[in-house]
DNA sequence: CGATATGATACGTTAAAGCACATCACACAA
DNA sequence: TTGTGTGATGTGCTTTAACGTATCATATCG
């Protein structure tokens, strides 16, 4: 007979991971809960998903809906944004510098661009 | 008897809009859709994702799963990205100025910003 | 050593996304 | 007028996110 057999596949398809930008998003979760020193479960606490949701989003092993991105990314201090592709490298340059712990404290800080690339001025690029 | 109370109540859930910030997003998406020229069955064609949700989606009326916006954005050529709040209104004053038909052509632009606010050099500020 | 906190995993259930397909109302042009 | 393209809406069905709850292994600390 077969029904161990299926049981099987429901086991694996569970452990199947997402796409790359998929994890992408995943891990920017993860980091950014980490930055702020919560653990999945305090995190649960503040948003109302589950631990063990919680879990297999930063393992990047659910397709998980709109609504419950942005209630985490809300809480976390995040904001979605969908980006022109044009507009990539900067945002991403500017993302970066916002994300160094405070060297040039509130200073004003510059991006420049064109075309597809980005350049910090009063850079600190030490990563 | 509530029989066709019931179907009522499925009837308005379908109208039920998603929270502000979701409508945000499914804005976003027809504006872009749009700015290429396309029609939601020619974007359907594109995506894989068949028109009759895609009127869903850019109506705000399902919650849809990060896959599908991914490849919804992909072939708009749209990136998503979780942006610090820290960061938001430097990146929107910078995703604005990309989205603006290219006057300043692919010169060099320019954004300073320093703690919540964010200001253009080279300012074409004309919305 | 036990106690506690953490992240990962599993299971049963429910609500809803997603699909294929079919209309429908409203344009606008031939 | 008729035809054509558009976006919106409905229906039945399948898949799956999300929840609640529980368990497990692994740390770290008393």
């Amino acid at each position: 007979m077969c029904f161990n057999v299926s049981y099987r596949l429901t086991d694996m398809k569970k452990q199947i991971k997402m796409s790359y930008l998929l994890e992408k998003i995943a891990g920017r979760l993860k980091q950014a809960r980490e930055s702020k020193g919560l653990s999945q479960r305090a995190l649960a606490q503040l948003t109302g998903v589950p631990q063990s949701h919680l879990s297999k989003i930063e393992s990047g092993v659910v397709d998980i809906r709109l609504s419950s991105l942005v209630a985490i990314s809300r809480t976390l201090e995040l904001e979605l944004e969908l980006v022109p592709k044009q507009a990539l490298p900067a945002v991403q340059a500017l993302i970066r510098s916002v994300e160094k712990p405070d060297k040039n404290g509130d200073q004003p800080r510059y991006v420049m661009w064109s075309a597809k690339s980005a350049y910090q001025l009063e850079g600190d690029d030490d990563d």
